[in-house]
DNA sequence: TTTCATTTTTAGACTAATCTAAAAATAGAA
DNA sequence: TTCTATTTTTAGATTAGTCTAAAAATGAAA
């Protein structure tokens, strides 16, 4: 009675782990294809495969729900992806830019043993590279109290503690600006137009960044 | 034009360089379905893919050669095994047959930056836990001149350069020996009968060992 | 409460990797 | 040189994951 997930159902897993956890209702096929680059059609079938392993619950044409089961199971691969990124950037002297990728396909390796080392090796570090939490063995996790800077105030003033879109093109436009987890950011116009900022990092650099960057760089409350 | 190879492909291309090498004849369809855990048929359809893609030379019914490309490409994949390796027992503490499992999965991450970073965090080691030689970046590698104790005389006397059975069981019984890579063995004596072998190992302890096991430990000449 | 745009599922095909069973080719013994 | 045991290939299925096109269900507007 083991949990065996190939590589596929693990990355799909883990997709519909995450747009749960965003809304807490059901999970529509789109949404998965979306984020899969896969078609509706691939979605339904792979819904019933892993409806069919526990790990989601699923109410034909009303989506899918993710079970304890397959819970467990998605911070499993979450922890694995984000030990690796950690592991890249701290040991490997990778930018943060440069480890998603990698870390797509390492996440997927099969081996206790190789986790608990590497987790003891790293000195069971918290929080990966993007400011993510890290899952223990039990998938317990803390993540810290943060909001989007698009929804801070004007004259708001905080320390970035994670950004949640770890492209390559994004990091990298990020890093341009400035900004790295630590930087402290004061907000100090917000266009009420199109939602854009006027931001002060580290009592230094004034930039301006459009309201889709602001959503995906949270800072403490 | 760039090569790309599916885990598969790389697993058989890699059993495929390590049968070429063994006796520079052309391979049998068999002698990979063996290796390979699979069968004849599955073998033919394989060589066909490898064939098309350059990696192979194949004459119906009469085996397959690899060609210069596909042991550029074997090659590759066996640094990235090796490295591996060596990284889990220096720096995760694992014992020597307790990576071999491991390794044939981390073989197939696809990342140069990794592979070049990893060398780079290891020194460039240019062995093996198992006392195999590294490839280099170009597929170049030396190793040390050797050979298996089952083929030595009578009193001869030599180092333990390297073990040509990565398989769990086999390293137990030779950790459970006394034998290890560095080890100094003397042959007291050969049995003509079964080929099986009295050894003094670091001047301290005799064993007895099967012709079989010895065949396997491989010591300088 | 009916209509219809949108979403979701089904049907049918395709590729990669595998299998079994049968046919074909090879090579060594007679 | 012929026979035949063995090896190899082909034929036809199967499974996982994907696709397109068509059918079915949903739900919101009229
Ligand atoms: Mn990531
Ligand atoms: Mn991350
Ligand atoms: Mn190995
Ligand atoms: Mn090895």
């Amino acid at each position: 009675m083991e949990l065996v997930l190939s590589f596929t159902e693990e990355n799909y897993l883990k997709e519909i782990y995450h747009l749960f956890q965003e809304s807490n209702t059901p999970v529509s096929t789109n949404a998965i294809a979306e984020v899969m680059n896969t078609k509706a059609a691939s979605v339904t079938d792979m819904i019933k495969k892993l409806s069919a392993k526990g790990v989601v619950s699923y109410q034909k044409y009303h989506g899918v729900k993710i079970s304890d089961k397959g819970q467990k199971a998605a911070l499993q691969v979450i922890r694995k992806h984000r030990l690796w990124e950690a592991f890249l950037v701290d040991k490997l002297k990778f930018n943060w830019d440069e480890v998603h990728d990698v870390a797509e396909q390492l996440e997927h390796i099969k081996s206790p043993l190789l986790i608990k080392r590497l987790d003891e090796f790293l000195g069971h570090p918290k929080y990966d590279p993007h400011g993510d939490p890290i899952p223990d063995e039990n998938g317990e996790f803390k993540a810290k109290p943060q909001a989007p800077l698009s929804t801070v105030e004007n004259g708001a003033e905080g320390v970035v503690v994670s950004v949640k879109d770890a492209s390559a093109s994004f990091l990298q436009y990020v890093d341009k600006m400035g900004i790295y987890i630590g930087a402290k950011i004061r907000v100090i116009e917000k266009v009420e137009f199109d939602g854009s900022l006027e931001i002060l990092i580290d009592n230094k650099r004034t930039v301006f960044i459009s309201k889709e960057v602001s959503e995906n760089i949270w800072i403490t409350e």
